[in-house]
RNA sequence: GGGGCCGUGGUGUAGCUUGGCUAGCAUGCGGGCCUUGGGAGCCCGUGGUCGCCGGUUCAAAUCCGGCCGGCCCCA
């Protein structure tokens, strides 16, 4: 009876703390989350647990996208060269990342066509012809699509790939101001979703000039913070004004009888990213804990058998628990396989199932169950005749376990400082870095080179720089409170 | 961008230095008995083009070259 510990130790997993990377491959494949096996290097195959969560996240995002007046398109994957080519900084950002297709067939293409890198050059021409009138704007739209971008830096499963899955919006407004106002609508909608239901706290700001997305006039990101000390961009929103609705002759007649380019947004959701932050920010040595709203199963019941207690006075009680949760509008599985009660709690606390039921002998006799909350890993003995209330009450409490706990391991990294030496001592303690900066690439490069690797990752919106405030780098006149941090 | 490590049944690995036996072990998977409150036990069975291509050799998982893929560290 009494189980060999040895085996028991190595088979769990690494430390997710002092471990981070060897913890994570281990959890995306264990969980069945992502498989990497498919060959072609930073191409990944999804298994069915890792899309149930992601069609799940997918959800939440759309929904608030439609909610805002955003409607769906799906445009070809192929983008033909001369689009590609036709606003100047876009192809130079890109150029060097495109996959082209040059031949179809036996026939080798008289124009190549790209694998869409993102999707403005695919978009904007059917645009122009979409719009004539200013009765037309805005035109909100968004699709849920791959991209692909031959990355040169190491690629990691969801976090770096050469195709990765994102939402994309494309907005076009007929003034400047509605367009700002909508680079501040995607940060709300991005907030609703990724903060409030996924848990995940993010750092808005805006990317230095040198830093922005190929084509745009600003760039605003969000980037969490992964268990490494690492910040990962998760999302991006771009005010590009004119500069493509000029190439691509996007222009509307005005209510005075003018002539007027429309003036455009578009907003990335990093659905890849995002996933792998969900696992990273949240999970623990056991392995997965998801938020209730996208867990495939929320409730997990696991029977415990016992000989000389009738199996099937326990299988109706647990069958009478399931139809009670199923029918108050929850996703229950009852888990009546042969494995021991032992190996199920493993395999669903790897999994991530946010609440699990256990029923045995005790139970059924008391009217009772045993409800264990995976976030923090604590068991109540429940009265059936108040199991709906307190499941109610933990589908609440989990998801605000979870922000609450992610927000303040957040906010206890966060430094603020005055000079690289300081950074430099702070840097075991801290991961994330406020300063005052001058906005110049120079120093940006420099500030990289001097402290091993730490950058600029924008200007924060809410904060300026004090009165007579210096560049950390320089020592010039600071225009920017900006984040540095280590980055992917 | 620089450096290092790895690729053997589904998974994790031994074997490789010094070429040669039926490629060993654990786990998984299927069946049976027994058991079940944090990865139980025993028995039977199943599963391998040793990443790919080429070279050396009487003989290659093992040596050599190239390619593909994965991982880690540093910038």
């Amino acid at each position: 009876m009494s189980r060999d510990s040895s085996k028991t130790v190595e088979e769990k997993l690494p430390d997710k703390k002092t471990n981070t990377s060897e913890w994570y491959s281990r959890v995306l494949q264990e969980a069945g989350i992502v498989d990497i096996r498919y060959g072609v290097k930073g191409f990944i195959v999804y298994m069915p647990y890792g899309m149930s969560i992601m069609k799940r996240i997918i959800q939440l995002y759309e929904e608030e996208l439609e909610k805002t007046g955003h409607r769906p398109i799906l445009f070809p994957v192929v983008i033909p060269e001369a689009n590609l080519r036709k606003e100047a900084e876009h192809i130079k950002g890109f150029e060097a990342e495109v996959f082209w297709i040059t031949h179809a067939g036996l026939t080798k293409l008289e124009e190549r066509l790209a694998l869409r890198p993102t999707s403005e050059t695919a978009i904007y021409p059917l645009y122009s012809l979409w719009i004539s009138s200013y009765k037309d704007l805005p035109l909100k739209a968004y699709q849920t699509v791959a991209v692909y971008r031959y990355e040169t830096k190491a690629t990691r499963p969801l976090i770096r790939g050469r195709e990765f899955l994102w939402i994309e919006t494309h907005d076009v407004f007929r003034t400047a101001e509605e367009a700002l106002r909508q680079t501040v609508e995607d940060k709300d909608i991005f907030h609703r979703v990724t903060y409030e239901v996924l848990g995940i706290p993010f750092l808005h700001v805006m990317r230095m000039d040198f830093d922005k997305f190929p084509g745009a006039e600003h760039t605003y990101a969000f980037d969490t913070l992964l268990p490494d000390g690492r910040v990962l961009q998760i999302g991006t929103t771009h005010y590009l004004g004119q500069k493509f609705s000029r190439v691509f002759e996007i222009k509307f007649h005005d209510i005075d009888g003018s002539y007027s380019y429309g003036e455009q947004t578009c907003f990335g959701i990093g659905l890849s990213r995002i996933l792998a932050s969900l696992i990273l920010v949240h999970g623990d040595n056991y392995g997965l804990v998801l938020p209730p709203r996208v867990a495939p199963i929320q409730i997990v019941i696991i029977p415990i058998p016992k000989t000389g207690f009738s199996r099937e006075r326990l299988e109706n009680y647990i069958e009478e628990v399931r139809s009670l949760l199923e029918g108050a509008g929850y996703r229950v599985y009852a888990d009546l396989s042969e494995k021991t009660p032992g190996e199920k709690f493993y395999h669903y606390d790897l999994l991530g199932i946010p609440i699990r039921i256990e029923i045995g002998p005790r139970e059924v006799e008391q009217n009772k169950v045993s409800v264990f909350r995976r976030d923090k890993r604590e068991r109540e003995i429940v009265d059936l005749g108040r199991l709906r209330e307190y499941i109610a009450y933990l589908m609440e409490d989990i998801p605000e376990t979870l922000k609450r706990r992610a927000r303040e391991e957040m906010e206890k990294n966060i430094a603020t400082v005055g000079s690289i030496d300081e950074l430099m001592e702070l840097r075991g303690s801290y991961s994330l870095f406020k300063t005052d900066f001058c906005d110049s690439e120079e120093c940006a490069e420099e500030l990289k080179t001097t402290t091993g690797g730490y950058e600029v990752r924008g200007r924060f919106l809410d904060e300026k720089p004090g009165e007579g405030a210096r560049c950390i780098v320089c020592g010039g006149e600071a225009r920017s409170r900006v984040l540095v941090a280590k980055a992917y």
